[in-house]
DNA sequence: CTGCGTTTGTGATTTCTCTCACAAGCCCTA
DNA sequence: TAGGGCTTGTGAGAGAAATCACAAACGCAG
């Protein structure tokens, strides 16, 4: 199991066990945390936390569980959190300047090192004790600062000129919030958080359970008829 | 292929197709467009874009593509965008304040109805034009004013008592910010944005391309020294 | 009306993910 | 040291998603 390549599902999965295990270690102090009990935590099925965290390691003990402090660890490195990661926001409107003061950043140990923007109405104001810098001071700030991760949070049209600065910068991993679809080279990673798509998909759902429950009105309506003819 | 239930990797990616198909509409003002086309600006094969759309129906014409008003509508209505689902945003910090006053929930139709908190700081100050109620008077806002959708905007550890108080409203539809896995009935969809998770995952794979370089370039220095040997 | 170039719709196949179920292995007690 | 009670680690199977590849069908030109 050791040394094969970790699923992509398995990722997204470590940094929620993460959470609870860092819930774990500050809350009881328990030592040590069985699969069902993390499972319940992080809203899955025991088998698939033993399965995910096997990918990992052995780093459980048959007949106890995982050690708290040691699985935090392993987790934690594999995650690449052992080191920081600088981070830059591009875009200062609302979202900008939320992400920019949102403390869970920082809880997890994610730095926003700067910002920048184009309107020269926002350029020289500090935003979350940060000043924020042209557009065009990128990849010097990216190369002396250090900065890894770019943070886009324009509007739509400007994304992917934003996403294009970044790669031309040397940074390899993005996290998109613009409701726009980007395009990099294969060796940089994008994710994207999208919260009007999120929306769409809850209003899929809800308005298919909403169907079928007027279908199913309908239907007893129906019944009702027949059984009046009945 | 019709009536067939929609995988939920298709609904996820129907909204993708629907912006996508927006750009056509105004942009170009082009009346049909091809799986090819749709897919380049979605980010995703041609292949799947028809897999995809085949599961709302034939509405393709073979040898010329698809009819972009005609898409646009039937995805509009799949995806249940024909009526409004009001939204109330719990929570008013950064985040609940940035989300309040986001544009792009009403250019895709969303309305925030109410904003609710438990701070009496807040409470009957406005926030995006809309005046901040308690937590306590939701159920009746539910009731009054037809919401449908609950984004949770509030801070870890009040986030399951958030997400029982809306599900007890009636509230189907819950969008959760909150860094906490929340558990409902399985009646209720439950989404869930992380930002700091997003972080940690492109951590994962930034952390994994410098551990390949490094060893990389261990093993050029290797070789280096065998050559030297030879 | 025929033939050609184009693009869809979809069976078949492959790949990825989840789940099951149980042997292996640990701790503790006597 | 042996045995019983737990909990892990993982092979095997089921299920979902992505991809392939091609027949079916359309428009148009001649």
């Amino acid at each position: 199991m050791r040394n094969r390549p970790i699923p992509e599902a398995t990722v997204a999965r470590l940094p929620i066990y993460l959470r609870a295990l860092l819930d774990v270690a500050e809350g009881r102090g328990d030592l040590t945390v069985s699969s069902e009990e993390l499972a319940r935590m992080a809203g899955v099925n025991a088998a698939k936390v033993r399965k995910d965290l096997s990918y990992l390691g052995s780093y459980g003990t048959r007949g106890v569980g995982y050690d708290v402090e040691y699985l935090l660890y392993q987790i934690t490195r594999e995650l690449g959190l052992t080191q920081d990661w600088p981070a830059a926001i591009i875009g200062v409107g609302n979202l900008g300047r939320a992400l920019a003061s949102y403390k869970g950043f920082s809880e997890r140990g994610f730095r926003i090192a700067s910002v920048f923007d184009v309107d020269d109405k926002v350029i020289g104001k500090k935003v979350a004790d940060l000043v924020v810098r042209h557009l065009d001071e990128l990849k010097e700030a990216v190369i002396d600062e250090g900065i890894s991760i770019g943070i886009i949070a324009t509007p739509p049209f400007a994304a992917q000129e934003v996403a294009d600065k970044l790669v031309d910068a040397g940074v390899k991993s993005i996290l998109n919030f613009a409701p726009a679809v980007v395009n990099v080279p294969p060796d940089v990673s994008v994710r994207k958080v999208d919260l009007s798509i999120e929306l769409q998909i809850l209003s899929f759902y809800q308005q298919r359970t909403q169907a079928i429950a007027t279908a199913r009105e309908a239907n007893r309506r129906l019944g009702q008829q027949a059984q009046g003819r009945a």
